[in-house]
DNA sequence: TTGAAAGTTGAACCATGTTTCAACTTATAT
DNA sequence: ATATAAGTTGAAACATGGTTCAACTTTCAA
């Protein structure tokens, strides 16, 4: 994370503070008209891969998309696949960052689980292809996905062993339980959030998170 | 499913039992020597598929992996999607098949699905390509990779449902439960199966088990 | 034995789409 | 003003790989 350089005297917006670190194989733009057309660049290809997917998408369609030259498209990226790698670092930030802030709040740990599958839950709905590019990067940038998914059970297990010290739950924290919370977050996610969205967020989350606190048995 | 037909008198092997009805699109053998073609191209697309995934897979490939020449894919399939879409419905049935046995049990309907959860996690280490297959249908052959899942979730419900009407539940069963339990299931497949084996399939089944029944709440 | 049906072959056809590049335009600093 | 760096352009080179097809071989039933 790099601060962002010089002469940007605007209105800093969210999508300019993302601009920036997008990883090997991508060159910084130098000027103002660069870091517009790479910005411009980015969100047709946010939209082209959640629309097709990224085998099915092509830099012809992302940069007409965008409203540029198709050779514009290799001042800034190596390949389509180094875009596809920054964009994945880029939208796994996002979703950190949009749950990050309903974490501390009243109740135990386990309620703050719940707030933060709620706020999950919200933003794949409002950001339906965020959530492909993710899943797709399974396969097509496994180290990008690799680093979403392990830095995302890595804060789950941090924050309930916070609450184990705490005394809030009952027994010793297993990496196995946020693998498992993190697998139930991503399926609810894509059932209730992508899929379909005949139930409310909050609906859904309360019955997960009951059946995180308390279990299904007797 | 329809029965295999005629002058099939050797020994019924499982891979056998699994030739038939791919699906739309697939030509079926009407000879032994097509069905020994029609298996190695299965068994080779499979081995294919999980190593490279769809996209990096070519029938070039596949073809020479089998065997046979390029021109006899087509004898059997319309196109490469048809046979990934054939070989997911394939290993749906497999993974159902697999996990089916271990239901009937002792104990109640819970402990049978940390039995499910355990069988699941073995089938997923013995078989790692079958893991990826299905979950890059999701963007290959989306209606296939509903299929499985919608279907998993069916059995799911029913079985909880089942569970509940026997007193053996705290509560009404939601759909949602389901979803949850899936989720669950497959990230510590893939986590436990296919990116590492360093625990056991019965400590990370029990580990998950013991919070389906009580929750991590105190 | 023999003819028809089933299966096999691989070169060629074809469509698609990534990447390069040399000429050109715009911005910036002195 | 003007030189230099940054950015833009799109046609063409290049690579890949799915699909077709007409000639050929094998199988099988009568």
């Amino acid at each position: 994370m790099e601060a962002t350089t010089g002469k940007n005297v605007g209105l800093p917006t969210i999508t300019q503070c993302r601009e920036i670190a997008l990883g090997e194989g991508t060159k910084a733009p130098r000027t103002d008209r660069g870091r517009r057309t790479l910005r411009a660049l980015l969100d047709a290809a946010a939209a082209e891969f959640g629309e097709k997917g990224f085998h099915e998408s092509s830099v012809v369609s992302i940069t007409s998309r965008a409203g540029i030259a198709l050779g514009s498209f290799y001042t800034y990226f190596d390949s389509k696949e180094t875009l596809f790698r920054a964009l994945v670092k880029d939208m796994s930030g996002q979703v950190r960052d949009h749950v990050a802030p309903v974490l501390p709040g009243h109740g135990d740990q386990i309620d703050a689980e719940g707030r933060a599958l709620e706020a999950f839950l919200g933003f794949a709905r409002e950001h339906k292809e965020i959530y492909r590019i993710i899943d797709e990067a399974e396969f097509v940038a496994p180290d990008a996905w690799n680093a979403h998914y392990r830095g995302t059970v890595d804060r789950i297990v941090e924050r309930l062993r916070a609450a184990q010290a705490r005394g809030e739950l009952s027994g010793p924290v297993d990496e196995a339980h946020a693998w498992a919370i993190m697998g139930m977050n991503v399926f609810l996610g894509l059932r209730y959030g992508v899929l379909g969205e005949e139930r409310s967020v909050a609906e859904v989350a309360s019955v997960a998170n009951a059946m995180i606190r308390h279990g299904l048995g007797k």
